[in-house]
DNA sequence: TGCAAAACACTAACCGTTAGTGTTAGGTTC
DNA sequence: GAACCTAACACTAACGGTTAGTGTTTTGCA
């Protein structure tokens, strides 16, 4: 059974775009609130059942571009340099990443994220989703099999830190006022971080 | 204009709590998602609008006895002993809070909890907006007139404590672990946590 | 006793979401 | 190329949480 890379996927994705920028248009223009799904599917000329066939919510239609965010955290951790410490590679990662939403693209985007509560829950859920993820390649990068209480913990910290920087006045200082405190905490977990 | 003690308070209050009584005993019976508003307003024997009066939404239903959580948070820091440090005092709030929800009663609430996404994501974002409660009272503790990103991040690891411990196999160890990074964190940020 | 406000009831609807049921187009096999 | 299978898509209808609109009762107070 090969990858199938035809015609079809192709035009699984061009569905999936047409949706996606229907979606972000709408939202931008007229207020996440004030476009209902059935707009959208009109203005994507596709059926409602196959936008939700392509997207499992109304708010996955806003982080349709995030979906790298726990694939770029977990690599940082993992595919890091031989010789580089954890925390110093997780906080290179995080400043990219509150670089990355506070471009003029997504800046309009993450304005609209912080005035819906909706897709503040949302995003809320998809952190504690990376920071899950995060911690079982921390547990692994540790040999353990498991995630311990202070794997999770430093992968929640972690997290948050991208969240209070996103938020912040000045996000790269906050970044590394919270990139402080999280590196004082693994120092002072490592003696129990094995279990 | 006085309180109103009067008998109006007295019988809203009973039907909040007949509405509350009424949904906990469907839920943990039937289970969350398999009960209807509908249901839930005719066992209380009030009309749907009635019970939207009473609670913003279905999910408010399930953490009605706790909201108090914030309070006691806040309290904790705000009104400790006048030479009690900050962290020890929220610390042993956290114990006692996750103690609380370990109980027998409160235990089967939980358990629900964490089994529906939905009520998943109300608590975490409850948790969100009980972190910002605890910063402006940590702020205003050290004098300061708003938050800063080191009084935001302390308040969310002390919330994330509460949540990792609920969830952990042993959780006054868990909390344990969790607030020695704490402590640290706090300790080696307290130098700019002034601003 | 009369009045204003609050609590409550009822209907009907809105909106996100899903089930059920086809229909079409793409890829696969012979 | 014909037969066939699957995935993508369309359509209708509904379900369940939530709200608007409207009216009725209850309560506190003058």
């Amino acid at each position: 059974m090969t990858v199938m890379p035809g015609r079809r996927e192709r035009k699984k994705a061009a569905t999936r775009r047409k949706i996606a920028d229907a979606a972000l248009g709408l939202f931008l223009e007229r207020g996440y609130d004030a476009v209902g799904i059935r707009d959208v599917a009109a203005e994507a000329d596709v059926a409602v059942t196959t936008l939700f066939s392509h997207f499992a919510s109304k708010e996955a239609l806003v982080f349709e571009q995030d979906q790298d965010f726990e694939r770029r955290l977990v690599g940082a951790a993992t595919e890091r340099g031989p010789h580089e410490p954890l925390i110093p590679a997780l906080r290179r990662e995080i400043h990219a990443l509150v670089r990355h939403c506070t471009t003029e693209e997504a800046a309009p985007i993450w304005r609209m994220v912080d005035q819906t509560p909706s897709l503040r829950e949302y995003e809320e859920s998809m952190r504690m989703r990376h920071a899950d993820a995060l911690a079982r390649a921390i547990a692994a990068d540790l040999g353990l099999t498991q995630t311990t209480t202070v794997c999770r913990a430093v992968a929640r910290f972690v997290v948050e830190a991208f969240s209070l920087a996103r938020e912040a006045a000045d996000p790269p200082t906050a970044v590394e006022e919270v990139f402080t405190m999280i590196e004082a905490a693994w120092e002072a977990a490592r003696p129990c971080a094995q279990g």
